[in-house]
RNA sequence: UCCUCUUUAGCUCAGCUGGUUAGAGCACCUGACUGUUAAUCAGGGUGUCCUAGGUUCAAGUCCUAGAAGAGGAGCCA
């Protein structure tokens, strides 16, 4: 007999048929006659309840059946008689695929902590929290290749061992076979990288940026999405050693398009998840909910279905580093000396603080913040006219901070060879990166987004390591 | 990396100004129950009180150092 996945057959509307569904027990009940066991395989957060009546099989076949067991059971597929389910399998023949010893396994049909949770990483599927997120973070992923598929966007993979170091877009991780323990010295006493693997120091990619542009000046329209490494000893609820980043690179894009693209994805993938992953959106909803069950109102974050619609259906606000400015310039938590970090004036790089008070405090809605002053951000990023700005681009959330950084890129050879010598940036390294300049160069922009960032937002969590399913993080390397 | 907090049963946590035998709920085991919904009811305690020193007649409780975890900051996506 073949085997029901269980979301399918919560779908169905035929009943008495005989069926076969496998999966691991969520929960069991009993009494004196009868035994009830939730079963879940995966497919949905929704388990089936099997009902064991010992009438018809021996009170032994329960046996075993403790939480975390594997079973496979035939049965029939029956309108539920009580009233917490649609349906139930009147349990015909359960046979024990994998038991769990009860004493010994660690998951209880009952709220763990996520800290708790983040320790077992290799069992925290099992839970309906991490079901959850699985099936959106998927969702997520689908979404975002469809969204530049449907729109003609190549998917370009770019390196993820690197030899550029002038990236800058942090500490990296360094990649060799060298023997740690007696490395190959030249003439100077120094590490010789000629004899390592690759003939130079190579390191885990910052950033596909640099080669997506290549890629983007030929083809058009491109976008990576890739796995992303930064050494930075970053403790935080939004930072990972290793995580997931989505860069689209568009020729002849200029900021505004830049905005509306980032927009407009983001639109787009949010409405996927609520199109598509409502049963899941529910459940941590409402666990949310009763977490926050003790704060007071005003410290509650808004229902996760409604914040989700309020992205879809408003309009992000867009406005200049130097509006902000003056905005947090005149703000009461300046006057009043609030911030940690009073603005005094302009050219000061914005705090955390001050990016929660425009989004959360202010607008209420996401912000996008352009033309910042040149000397805070990266050299490859395109001067505007005032020769004090440039065509960045920052897109702050509320409860997440920075989910998207981007710009229009220099594409003006001698002001990009300016900026690198003034920033020292070894041209010679770069050479295949400023031919792309010397050789039919068009206006081009680009952005990142913070894969793991996107699914805080449309999850709701709080912790970046508990929506990427293995966190990598200092001292964290466990599963 | 910096600041703050936390670490007690398998899990979640209580344990007062230091006081002798370390507690609760859940899980688990046994039994009861006519179909349960984190079932319920009765009984059963399963412990390196994070580690190493120290103060004291006496330390889960106080002090010092360290480890791990969390929150915030910085760095950023």
């Amino acid at each position: 007999m073949k085997r029901t996945i269980i979301n399918e057959l919560l779908h169905q509307n035929e009943f008495g048929n005989k069926v076969l569904v496998k999966g691991w027990v969520r929960n069991r009940r009993g009494s004196k006659n009868v035994a009830f066991v939730a079963l879940n395989d995966g497919s949905c957060i929704n388990n089936i309840q099997i009902v064991v009546d010992f009438a018809n099989l021996g009170e032994e076949v329960m046996e075993g059946i403790n939480v975390g067991a594997s079973l496979s059971v035939e049965g029939l597929l029956m309108e539920s008689k009580g009233g917490g389910q649609r349906m139930e399998i009147i349990a015909e023949k359960i046979t024990l695929l994998g038991p769990a010893d009860p004493n010994k396994y660690p998951l209880q049909p009952k709220r763990h902590s996520l800290e708790f949770l983040r320790e077992i990483a290799h069992l925290r599927f099992r839970t309906n929290t991490f079901g959850a997120i699985t099936r959106i973070r998927h969702a997520m992923i689908f979404a975002v290749h469809n969204y530049f598929n449907d729109r003609g966007f190549y998917n370009i993979h770019t390196p993820i061992i690197t030899a550029s170091d002038a990236e800058g877009a942090g500490e990296m991780f360094q990649v060799t076979t060298m023997d740690l323990k007696n490395p190959i010295l030249n003439e100077e006493g120094n590490v010789d990288y000629k004899q390592d693997f690759f003939g130079k120091k190579t390191n885990l990619t910052v950033s596909g940026q640099l080669e997506a542009e290549l890629a983007a000046l030929a083809m058009g329209r491109v976008y990576t999405f890739g796995p992303t490494f930064r050494a930075e000893n970053s403790n935080t609820t939004r930072h990972l050693a290793e995580f997931w980043m989505i860069e689209p690179e568009v020729a002849f894009n200029e900021l505004t398009d830049n905005m509306d693209l980032a927009e407009d994805m983001l639109k787009y993938v949010t409405q996927y998840a609520l199109d598509n992953c409502m049963d899941d959106l529910q459940f941590l909803s409402k666990r949310l909910q009763e977490e926050e069950k003790g704060k007071k109102a005003e410290e509650r974050s808004m229902e996760l279905i409604a914040k989700l619609h309020s992205i879809v259906d408003n309009d992000f606000v867009r406005l200049t580093y130097t509006e902000a400015i003056d905005i947090l310039r005149n703000s009461k938590p300046n006057k009043k000396k609030r911030f940690n970090y009073v603005i005094e004036g302009w050219g000061a790089d914005l705090q955390s603080e001050h990016e929660r008070y425009l989004v959360e405090k202010h607008f209420k809605k996401p912000v996008i913040l352009i033309d910042y002053p040149a000397e805070i951000k990266a050299f490859y990023m395109r001067m505007n006219d005032d020769g004090k700005t440039v065509r960045a681009m920052d897109i702050l959330f509320p409860g997440i901070g920075e989910i998207v950084g981007g710009s229009q890129r220099e594409e003006r050879l001698d002001v990009l060879m300016e900026k690198m010598a003034a920033m020292n940036i070894p041209e010679e390294e770069m050479w295949w990166f400023l031919d792309t300049r010397r050789f039919g160069s068009v206006p081009h922009s680009g952005f990142g987004l913070g894969f793991e960032r996107l699914m805080l937002f449309v999850t709701g969590m709080g912790n970046i390591r508990d929506v990427i399913p293995f966190p990598r993080a200092p001292k964290q390397a466990e599963f």
